[in-house]
DNA sequence: CCAGACGTTGTT
DNA sequence: GTCTGG
DNA sequence: CCAGACGTTGTT
DNA sequence: GTCTGG
């Protein structure tokens, strides 16, 4: 079964695409662990390469399928393993995530020396934005401001409200900062140099856009779950902003709100010229560095992030269930069956 | 100088 | 269509 | 990210 | 707060 075939059954859609007819300017190379896609000249090895227009440029790898290869929850086709990084098709950036960890278990992972979680953390199956979520990072202690960082676990709200901003509500909007201009844009530019920290996450969520159309004409999206194959934590990179509430008197507990927003980028990878966004991650060697507030620099910073490796996810369709905020639980990451 | 923005992804 | 809320 | 709401002044 | 556009 080819990806989009797959997807398309998903999305019960009606309209069937050509699966077999290969485009006159495409082709598609094909080895057991890579595949690329280049305009312009032909190739053995194809089989059910499809897309309803010609090419246009070299990385545009928008609408094809791949030969049935590996087996993975029930799916055939290898696209299934390695979909972040190698469908046009899957816009990867990151809107809704995965934390089935306890706050003892990130205090544990994370070697935090301050967990600063006063309620009990349950796991969220569907941590959407506005949604706070536990985050480790690295400042002084509020009793204790002279001091050095220290390592902390709190829960804060996901959606970056600026310092300056008049109305929080702006928060929603800004849910990721771009990697490549995170350093200079307003929003984040502060928060960049001195407030970075980690987003611990079980894995994230994509929506994969199906050939089937709503009644408006809209693409009807397939929900994706990736998560790393070890089933490790996935640290995503983020920076923190606060805000003061001006309606809140100096001495409410609720007088400043705490923001994060996640940082996201160009998946880099082996296999073509492919554009993808996906979250920027923390590889456990840079955890200490990344956190750490007096590194300032801007390139110091960013070489202390990168992309998930190449082959590090897993990832599968699951139900349309996660779309509602409402919906929690761990029904909502399992594979859906194949069609 | 003041006014107004300050962000991302998605889409054919 | 566009914005807000989760 | 998706779901769900969306509204005011003028007064033909 | 800080930058851009007028």
């Amino acid at each position: 079964m080819t990806l989009l075939r797959a997807c398309d059954a998903l999305a019960g859609a009606k309209m069937t695409r050509d699966y077999s007819q290969r485009p006159a300017r495409c082709k598609l190379n094909v080895d057991s662990q890579r595949a690329s896609a280049h305009p312009g000249r032909d190739s053995p090895g194809v089989v059910g390469l499809q897309r309803s227009q010609p090419f246009g440029q070299a990385g545009d790898v928008g609408n094809y399928s791949r030969r049935v290869r590996n087996r993975i929850h029930g799916y055939t086709d290898p696209v299934f393993q390695r979909l972040s990084a190698s469908s046009g098709r899957l816009r990867s950036m990151c809107g809704r995530y995965v934390v089935r960890q306890s706050a003892d278990d990130l205090a544990e992972e994370f070697g935090v020396d301050r967990v600063e979680v006063h309620e009990r953390l349950e796991p969220d199956y569907n941590v959407a934005p506005t949604k706070t979520s536990p985050v480790v990072l690295a400042r002084p202690p509020r009793d204790a401001k002279d001091a050095g960082p220290v390592r902390q676990l709190r829960v804060l709200t996901w959606g970056l409200v600026p310092s300056w901003a008049k109305d929080p509500k702006i928060g929603s909007r800004l849910i990721n900062a771009r990697a490549e201009t995170v350093h200079e844009k307003p929003a984040f530019r502060r928060a960049f140099g001195t407030r970075r920290l980690i987003i611990p996450t079980s894995g994230f969520y994509e929506w994969f856009p199906t050939q089937q159309r709503t009644t408006s004409g809209k693409p009807v999206k397939q929900p994706f779950y990736l998560r790393p194959k070890d089933e490790g934590v996935l640290a995503l990179a983020g920076i923190y902003e606060f805000w003061r509430n001006p309606d809140k008197p100096r001495d409410d507990d609720d007088a400043w709100m705490t923001t994060f927003t996640i940082i996201t980028t160009n998946a880099t990878d082996d296999v073509g010229h492919i554009h993808d966004r996906m979250p920027m991650t923390v590889s456990r060697d840079n955890w200490r560095n990344w956190l750490d507030p007096t590194i300032n620099d801007p390139d110091d910073i960013h070489a202390l992030m990168a992309p998930p490796p190449a082959g590090s996810l897993d990832l599968y369709p699951v139900s349309k269930a996660v779309n509602n905020v409402k919906n929690n639980g761990p029904e909502l990451i399992e594979p859906l069956p194949p069609s």
